[in-house]
DNA sequence: TCAATACTTAGGTCAACACCTAAGTATTGC
DNA sequence: GCAATACTTAGGTGTTGACCTAAGTATTGA
């Protein structure tokens, strides 16, 4: 299994925590300081930190400080990566779906 | 935060392994038993079933059992959930790309 | 200059994940 | 009916994830 791998892992480990899916749609309307993105979240500011830590890991943002502000951004590129998985699973999906349907209908009736 | 949420925290849990990825991958090619399922990957059976259990559990595949054969198939409707939240980013993303992008430009000449 | 601000590091807990082996149970087919 | 097949259950290990508190370090501003 090729490289490539590694990233969606990371990445869609990253999406599966709703923490840091908020963070990002946060993210999608521009970049912020760590203490804004925290303050929605009810949480101790390291335990914030760690997953911003885990989204800049996988490259799904980045961050750069100014003083004691630190600030985070998305890394569209990264985006991208998982963007393209998931179309590629879609159109896979799509075009199989006539004949998934088929076999759907038979055993969906024994249900 | 909605239900909702809970239901992509473990779709996406669910894609963050290659293992289930493939798996994934095979069953949009038609249902199939497990021990085929399992067969690609040098596992012992009982840790492969974990991961079925996972996709099974957050609703992407699911099961059912025909004499000592159990038979694996995709379940489009839960994959659609994982697909509307990265479309819905995608759009969002790809609305701010400009304003996101003249601040890159800024940013990226300075590192 | 010294207190407040904005992170950052260290270290600890508890649950979930990804594996394993060993020993089941349920079907099938000779 | 009994061995082979196809899972399934039980239980154990080591790692990672998601949180915490406490105690740093580095800037800023009165």
């Amino acid at each position: 299994m090729p490289n490539q791998s590694v990233v969606l892992d990371s990445v869609f480990q990253a999406l599966a925590d709703p923490t840091r899916r908020a963070v990002l749609e946060r993210l999608g309307s521009g970049p912020a300081p760590v203490s804004s993105l925290a303050e929605p979240f009810d949480m101790a500011l390291p335990s914030f930190l760690q997953h911003m830590k885990m989204l800049e890991g996988c490259g799904l943002v980045r961050s750069q400080k100014t003083g004691r502000v630190r600030t985070y951004e998305l890394a569209p590129a990264t985006l991208q990566a998982a963007e393209d998985w998931m179309a590629k699973q879609r159109s896979m999906w799509e075009r199989r779906l006539d004949q998934l349907e088929a076999y759907l209908k038979e055993t969906e009736s024994d249900q």
